[in-house]
RNA sequence: GGCCCCGUUGUGUAGCGGCCUAGCACGCCGCCCUCUCAAGGCGGUAGCGCGGGUUCGAAUCCCGUCGGGGCUACCA
């Protein structure tokens, strides 16, 4: 059954790639191509290879290397070979393959399967005009690819600079896309296409499949919006393994469907949640946003869609993919990542939540002993009623907050510590202040206190101690808050504000 | 314009000729639980773009049509 995908091919044989530009931006879609890279690679027991695709030079940051790198780390989408893993088949730059390609260029030529173009650009743009205006494909006219000695001598005197075109086959081109089938393309819709510069500068369409060639990559996943381009790949796939660069094998091509935003439209670098960047600072995990990410797409089964990475690895099947494109929604994500929050083991639950409580100034990088103990306590409490981690200082910061930094939200204050307030925050703060300091006992002496006592419902009884002692209307269980908040604080908290009410 | 891809509730999907009076999840609505908010439980809402075929039988196969998207560079 596997050798539909396979082919043939021994499992641990699978090379896939991941070939982003630098550009210091990983996308949603980005990485959900990285995504189904990997979780192919490592369903075959493969190799996943990190290629940077740096030819142009204008898209390219300095910091964009690095931050890849560190991105694709933080979502442990772990590669084989690439940069600063090693490999055989370096270099993974392709900045510095130059002279690779210049190479191969020289041997198309030589085999003539490639040849110099001499039409200009305003040529080029007239008659491709004439051709769309006829109803004819607008791809290139073969113009030059017969050129007798005299007439390219008669280009080289006039000063014309050539590109090099592949001289494209004629016959139909068909190959068995992996997640759409059969697909065919005719030989008059493929022109010639240009693999190097006037200027000497070879174009993306030359040095991806050379080096997947190079490579040696079994199986290209990738966006859709490749599928048209296909055709001329495989054209140069053949044309190389003709003059001996490579394996010689094609690999098998699988493209997958866009992830969409708002609208009609691809989700693009410049919308909103589309960036990895906003999903680690808003504290999602990495499972989570996966998790979700392969929910674009594919599913594990029909009842259920919370898994774990080892769990799609097990699972995963490109041919399952789902070939239509699949709107990013912003809520499920969230909810998926809420799952597997409550998943966490609660050591671990209580270690990422650290940063993010560092960050909102409440916990020191390094916490103590004593507030780790508090942190583990709490984590009981809020572990399921987190979203995403960048709720922690919400939920757990007035626990560690000095007292002069601790705030209550106006909003809240304005709304429950008001009229009575005051009475039943003098009435609380009695019942606690010689109660044995258990959450039972709170709760009893509060209930006694202020439903019985002071024949309060629980909201409007719980409600102003709440927001005194945590700063919110919403907060973790308020009896067990008590508890780790300490008799002292609590006490002193309530003092406060009943000073405001 | 040409070529290519895609079309199941609001969203993501299951479905690959009868198990579908279309399942699951998110969302939304209601109820239960309840010290707030969640979580959890229960229930509800809403879908096979359209038209022809093929077949005893079609969401599933074929054709057409409409709609959406992509590509069509000396960007990647």
């Amino acid at each position: 059954m596997t050798d539909a995908v396979l082919g043939g091919l021994e499992p641990s044989a699978v090379r896939v790639r991941f070939p982003p530009s630098p550009t210091g931006l990983l996308t949603v879609g980005n990485i959900r191509s990285a995504l189904f890279n990997w979780a192919f690679a490592r369903h075959f027991g493969g190799k996943l290879v990190l290629r940077i695709e740096d030819t142009d030079t204008a898209r390219n940051t300095a910091e964009g290397y690095r931050y890849t790198y560190d991105a694709l780390r933080w979502l442990g989408l772990t590669w084989d070979e690439g940069p600063e893993a090693g490999g055989d088949f370096g270099p993974y730059l392709q900045s510095e393959r130059m002279d690779i390609y210049a190479d191969v260029v020289a041997k198309l030529m030589a085999a003539g399967r490639a040849y110099h173009c001499y039409c200009s650009q305003e040529e080029l743009d007239q008659r491709r005009e004439a051709a769309r205006t006829a109803g004819q494909h607008s791809g290139y006219d073969g113009h030059c690819r017969n050129l007798s000695p005299e007439q390219v001598q008669a280009y080289v005197d006039e000063g014309r600079r050539p590109v090099v075109r592949l001289r494209m086959p004629d016959r139909p081109i068909v190959f068995d896309d992996l997640v759409r089938g059969e697909i065919t393309f005719l030989p008059e819709n493929l022109g010639d296409y240009v693999l190097v510069r006037a200027n000497g500068y070879p174009l993306y369409p030359l040095v991806n499949p050379v080096d997947d060639a190079l490579m040696e990559i079994t199986h290209v996943l990738r966006g859709e919006d490749l599928l048209p381009s296909t055709p001329r790949q495989i054209a140069l796939y053949e044309a190389l393994a003709d003059i001996g660069v490579g394996s010689g094998r094609t690999p098998r091509f699988g493209h997958l469907p866009f992830v969409m935003g708002e609208g009609n439209k691809r989700l693009s670098k410049r919308d909103k949640g589309s960036g990895l960047t906003e999903y680690v600072d808003r504290g999602f995990l990495p499972e989570g946003l996966l998790n979700y990410l392969a929910l674009l797409g594919w599913s594990i089964a029909e009842d259920r869609d919370v898994f774990t990475m080892a769990e799609m690895v097990e699972a995963f099947d490109i041919r399952k993919v789902n070939s239509n494109a699949a709107r990013f929604d912003p809520k499920k994500c969230e909810a998926i990542n809420a799952a597997h929050m409550r998943l966490l083991p609660q050591e671990e639950f209580a270690q990422r939540m650290i940063p993010f409580l560092a960050t909102a100034g409440v916990l020191p990088e390094q916490p103590s002993e004593e507030q780790l103990a508090v942190l583990r306590a709490a984590v009981p409490l809020v572990q399921e009623r987190m979203n995403t981690l960048s709720e922690s200082d919400e939920m757990l910061g007035f626990l560690f907050v000095s007292e002069d930094l601790f705030t209550v939200d106006p909003d809240a204050a304005a709304k429950v510590l008001t009229g009575d307030a005051g009475a039943v925050l003098d009435a609380s703060a009695k019942a606690l202040t010689d109660v044995e300091w258990t959450t039972e006992a709170i709760e009893a002496a509060l209930r006694a206190s202020l439903i019985d006592g002071l024949g309060l419902k629980p909201k409007n009884a719980f409600g102003p101690v709440r927001v005194a002692i945590s700063g919110r209307r919403i907060s973790p269980p308020l009896f067990e808050s008590l508890e780790l908040l300490g008799r002292e604080k609590s006490l002193h908290r309530l003092e406060r504000a009943r000073r405001t009410t």
